[in-house]
DNA sequence: AATCCCAAAAATGTTGACATTTTTTATGAT
DNA sequence: ATCATAAAAAATGTCAACATTTTTGGGATT
């Protein structure tokens, strides 16, 4: 027998991990995680606990721990005695998770437009740029989903609530990215959700909490009715 | 050694477990769930594993999962390498929380107005003349904390929306009830309460998304407001 | 008396084995 | 052939032991 040798190296590696030498039920919660997001493991199939710690060699404890983050993430469904399966995003379900988000993002507006520092709106109106500057580059009308990402997390974190924080980013954006990975499309936002992250940004240096909640309402249940009209289009073609 | 004698009854015992012969590691999670929101277990403590396994007699990898499920419910709070904690819950903390449930309810109010069923309907009235009733049979002015729990999740139950449905439920009353309970008044419900109730459950039934989403949000507020106002008082008279 | 350091104790992290339940598969009857 | 039944296999639930880290506490030094 040789000795136990701890600390796994999983197979994806999480970007972010930078001092805390976190647990081996940790690692597997990250690399679960981006393995349901990217699709690497299909939705609706099972995670069996005998073959994924073979798999991954580590033993079935920090594994079961893993998939007990993973539920309380959204991302997997646990039944006792029958174990965990990957989430499956029907249209409903996406819909649901566009009103959830609607609900607590436009609050996190309301209120980054009263707690955030200038510095951290300064560094908003940075990552806004930073898109206008991608769309001209890429010539095209679209920009990239991580640089989306990075703009409505520094607002929700800017709310400065960490219930509503924790909500969005720890159980909604998850899904959400995963809906946007497996989607047919790469591609995420468009022109007109650069000019209302421009309007959502001035309506939080302008102090108007008010305006940017109505303003981001607005920007997420638009995008709600874009992915109901594309999803719609998608089903009746499979006719 | 005797003979392992797996499902140890739990102390507090759980109210709602009908068919599913739950896990130990759920029936853990609701007896250290109860533990916390009556404040058997002060806010701030820890959460000892070798002590509180010895302590309900059941092995430290269950009740590891309890806890894992814990934090999932905000109820803990899990440092790796150090342990858990119960949350606690200060002044900022609580009007965090009811910024978050004004955000979700409101729009579970606006749901429920669109897909309630009219049974549903009736059910919330009845509720709400159940209310009614407390309250002139107390003589008093205030009903049960009960009475108001139901009300509000039978309406959080008719929104369909298993995502807000969830982060109401399992992540967020569980923190109100659990101030609630440990606040120094038992008395929750106002008479002003009541009649935002009847206010709310008509809107529903006149399939007004608008104006249910906006009592909704009034009501919540108010009470957010009164917190404010008498936690204030508390801690100024503590000088 | 205060501080640093190191060993002992206790707590958390991880593992493999055993118990129980669920699922699969083979067998037999209708 | 189909369905029901029971044994076998595999999966989940639980436990006790071991590994590692953190905390505790006493003693030496300043």
């Amino acid at each position: 027998m040789s000795q136990p040798s701890y600390r796994v190296d999983p197979g994806i590696q999480s970007l972010d991990m930078p001092s805390t030498t976190s647990s081996l039920a940790v690692e597997l919660t990250n690399t679960l995680r981006d393995a349901i997001i990217t699709g690497e493991m299909a939705q609706g199939s099972k995670l069996s606990e005998t073959k994924l710690a073979q798999q991954l060699d580590v033993s079935r404890g920090p594994l079961r721990e893993a998939i007990r983050r993973l539920e309380g993430m959204n991302l997997v469904h646990y039944i006792p005695q029958q174990g965990a399966r990957v989430v499956e995003l029907s249209v409903g379900f996406i819909l649901q998770i566009y009103d959830a988000r609607e609900a607590l993002e436009s609050k996190a507006a309301a209120l980054a437009a009263i707690n955030m520092s200038s510095q951290e709106i300064d560094e908003l109106n940075r990552l806004v740029d930073a898109q206008a500057k991608q769309m001209k580059e890429n010539s095209g009308s679209f920009v990239s989903a991580e640089s989306d990402y990075a703009f409505h997390e520094m607002l929700i974190r800017g709310s400065k609530n960490q219930v509503i924080e924790h909500a969005l980013l720890e159980e909604i954006y998850h899904l959400i990215k995963m809906f946007r990975y497996q989607s047919d499309t790469a591609r995420t936002s468009s022109n007109n959700a650069l000019i209302e992250h421009r309007q959502i940004t001035y309506a939080i240096e302008q102090r108007d909490p008010d305006l940017a909640e109505t303003m981001m309402r607005r920007h997420i249940a638009r995008a709600r009715e874009t992915i109901k009209k594309r999803l719609a289009r998608q089903v009746a073609s499979r006719t």
